[in-house]
RNA sequence: GGAGUUGGCCAGACAGUCGCCGCCGGAGCGAUCCGGGGGAGGAAAGUCCGGGCUCCACAGGGCAGAGUGCCAGGUAACGCCUGGGCGGCGCGAGCCGACGGAAAGUGCAGCAGAGAGUAGACCGCCUACGUCUCCUCCGGGAGGCCGGCAAGGGUGAAAGGGUGCGGUAAGAGCGCACCGCGCGCCUGGUAACAGUGCGUGGCAAGGUAAACCCCACUCGGAGCAAGACCAAAUAGGAACCCCAAGACGUGGCCCGCGUCGGGUUCGGGUAGGUCGCUCGAGAGCCGUGGUGACGCGGCUCCUAGAUGAAUGACUGUUCUCGACAAAACCCGGCUUAUCGGCCGACUCCCGCC
């Protein structure tokens, strides 16, 4: 799951919440962050300027490689598409929302 | 060929592209860029022991508390390791053992059973001694009382050495022989301990000490969020200098009384940062002493150091298709998890020569 916010520093900013609670083993941890990060760095000039906060669901360490890194590359096409939406928005109505979701 | 025991090792490999974190060299005022090189484990885990390191405390001794517990050695140290002893398991190679003390004291133990601890008498055996009754062929016999015994049966996880002979009323280490046991000596061994050794004791009072306890030995506390250094903003403090005029409160007003200033420097200290932070009880090879753990000497090497915390992604080739699992100050152990593979030594069984 992904939490995103609009941001002025005209890139995005990733944050990562990865609990023991969630993801037991650390070796299972490092490897989603390692996994989030570089899906991050490939897509990056693609996506708008929002802070991203995401959050490992429990059973997030026994996903592959390749799951994740197809549902990640859709949450960001997905993010990419509200940020158009909302920006589209508010150049009608010049009010800012604070607060962009992602769905999972 | 099969079954097994034991010691050690490995933990996919290679190439390309794009990234992450340190280090070295170069360029740049700098942000940064370029080049080179390095980057998780055998358990990094659990945090159960031991030590280094750091800070605090400390004249000496005792008590309390905790831990350890056959002997010797190894080690910085250990609850670890090695060798040995003893006991148990296994045909064996081997494996397992908190393995000091129960005649210092206290406590604890369901059921069964007469009795479970200064032992005991249900069944049973005996009637010698003392005494009573009866019978008598006058030798004695039968029965009772007072009693004796613990061999046999029975209970139990466990009932006060075992076997045999003697002994006796019946019995009993009551006596003897052998076996076992305790104690002393001797011999071997550094010792634990062992002995077909010599002598001695009739045998000496169950279990439990991971129950209290006794004995011997060991142990100060806290931990890298230790600890050290640099050091904003804000608030407060100290010293010196400046103004000694003004502001505010009280009051109708003046006097009076109370409170307050500006600057510089300094110290403590928060955020933040730096160090501690990896060259070490270090690794590899060779030699050497030792049964071994391990020690000593020589040569060579430098091998993660992050701080939201770094090793990945993608592609290709290939194999036996990849388990358990991520450093956080460091090291020595223990324990637990783990797909599979390789090497050495040994044991048992079967077959063939």
């Amino acid at each position: 799951m992904a939490l995103a916010a609009p941001n002025i520093l005209g890139h995005p900013r990733l944050g990562l919440v990865f609990s023991k609670r969630n993801v037991r083993l650390a070796v299972e941890r490092n490897r989603l962050k390692r996994l989030v990060r570089e899906s991050i760095r490939l897509t990056q000039h693609d996506l708008p300027a929002v802070d991203i906060v995401v959050l490992a669901r429990r059973g997030a360490g026994e996903l592959d490689n390749e799951t994740l890194h197809r549902q990640l590359h859709g949450m960001w096409r997905r993010l990419d598409r509200d940020v158009r939406k909302t920006n589209a928005l508010n150049h009608e109505s010049a009010d800012s929302p604070r607060t962009g979701k992602a769905p999972e």
